[in-house]
DNA sequence: GATAGGCAGGTTGTATACAAGTTGACTGAC
DNA sequence: GTCAGTCAACTTGTATACAACCTGCCTATC
């Protein structure tokens, strides 16, 4: 049986081998989302290929991909940039996000069965004790996953591959949601008022409340991000002189 | 003064000169929006590459870009096929899209100021006389226009560019809506009233027509794109055989 | 001292050579 | 006639060489 190595790459690992351009492309995207490499740093591709071993060609392929993602800006024969954190971009995001989630709650709302997801959800959200309440960067994951599964489940593939995309884009700013406790506490609540809103059938209010949700988080968010920039800037370029 | 060669590319044509790239890339997509290459027909890089005097490393830049916007697939080591057209996506496109275009409506409607661009539309859908409507590709371009300005007045480039993927996606399909004169008068009609609802501050109101304006549209495209596609295939398939 | 011009180094864009793997047809045995 | 195995041609993935062009420094001139 000669069936094809299969293209869908969702659960487990079933990509045939990763490919040195995928390598390429994987490390620095974390690069990027670590603040290893912060908005602005510039550099080419053969610095890229030199640092990973590897040739220009997949880097090439990498550093379009990332850029067809709005993570890199390419200048003309001029190396590469990172592209500079653009608050009126992350603001824009955001809208879109509350618009593609908003959608999603009444297209939920409107099947004739509930997901089978909200069961699952409902048992993260609603724990039967304070005590099972995740923290730290598992409750940021949990957060992301909590509003992908949603979008998820109004069974639109394309919604879910761009809602997707923005979440890329948006994580780099909303990892730094989870480093206060009152904001976990914030969104455990909130995450459980949303679902008891879709269990009730009631798409106009979970729209509202996970609308608020979302500024809530927004706001959170902005006021941080200014900072650890300056900071990651400010450890960057002592990094700089030292070396 | 040596300023960059301008990042900027809107007007006029201040691309420095279309690389071999972009060249590939748009003759590619012509051949597929022209039906010069259906969907299922398969290919190898190097096939392109000659027909289009060019190296394969400009052909798989444009490839792998076609690929990331929905057009086209990488079989491993198996050549690319032009994808199948998948009628669930289109529905799923659609959706997506009257999500999209409903928000802009509530966007715009909660500016201080109406967008000037509406001024312009009003005198392209309000025409003072019948006669001064447009026919045939003129209508469908003016139409895939009035849309898309519709969503960039709503004021968010992330929420434009991703609407300008899908108008780009489906644009393949929304051709075949403008071959009937019925059809192009009843967007006249369907449009202008969407403007006029615009006007007068009533997003809701806005957003239902515009909502039944694409659901029509949908619904007058989905019966014709199965004939299309059919004698398409069979000019082809001839075509294949007496070569 | 300031400015214009040229030159060297570096960068991306493109072409081509090579490696690894898939496909499909052909051949042989049963 | 059918099926399994082998092999050759073809395909993509990667590495590398070359070309066109941009940038910034350095020099010479005013």
């Amino acid at each position: 049986m000669t069936r094809s190595t299969g293209q869908k790459a969702t659960a487990g690992k079933p990509r045939r081998q990763s490919s040195m351009a995928d390598r390429v492309y994987e490390a620095l995207k974390d690069d990027i989302f670590e603040f290893r490499l912060i908005p602005g740093d510039k550099f080419s591709e053969g610095d890229v290929a030199t640092r990973l071993s590897a040739s220009r060609t997949p880097v090439r392929e990498a550093l379009y991909r990332l850029q067809r993602e709005g993570h890199m800006d390419v200048l003309f024969r001029s190396g590469w940039q990172v592209k500079p954190l653009d608050f009126q971009m992350v603001e824009e995001l955001y809208d879109l996000r509350i618009t593609l989630e908003r959608a999603a709650m009444h297209k939920i709302c409107s099947h004739s069965t509930p997901p089978p997801i909200l069961r699952q959800l409902n048992a993260i959200w609603h724990p039967d004790h304070p005590s099972e309440r995740a923290i730290g960067s598992t409750a940021r994951a949990l957060d992301e996953s909590f509003h992908c599964e949603l979008v998820a489940a109004a069974s639109n593939r394309e919604m879910t591959r761009i809602h997707q995309e923005v979440t890329d884009r948006l994580r780099i700013i909303r990892r730094l949601d989870f480093t206060r406790a009152d904001r976990v506490d914030a969104t455990y609540n909130e995450h459980a008022e949303i679902l008891d809103a879709i269990s009730n059938n009631q798409p106009g209010a979970a729209a509202e409340k996970l609308t608020a949700h979302i500024r809530t988080s927004q706001a959170a968010v902005r006021e941080i991000t200014m900072e650890k920039i300056r900071e990651a800037a400010r450890a960057h370029q002592q990094n700089k002189t030292t070396s």
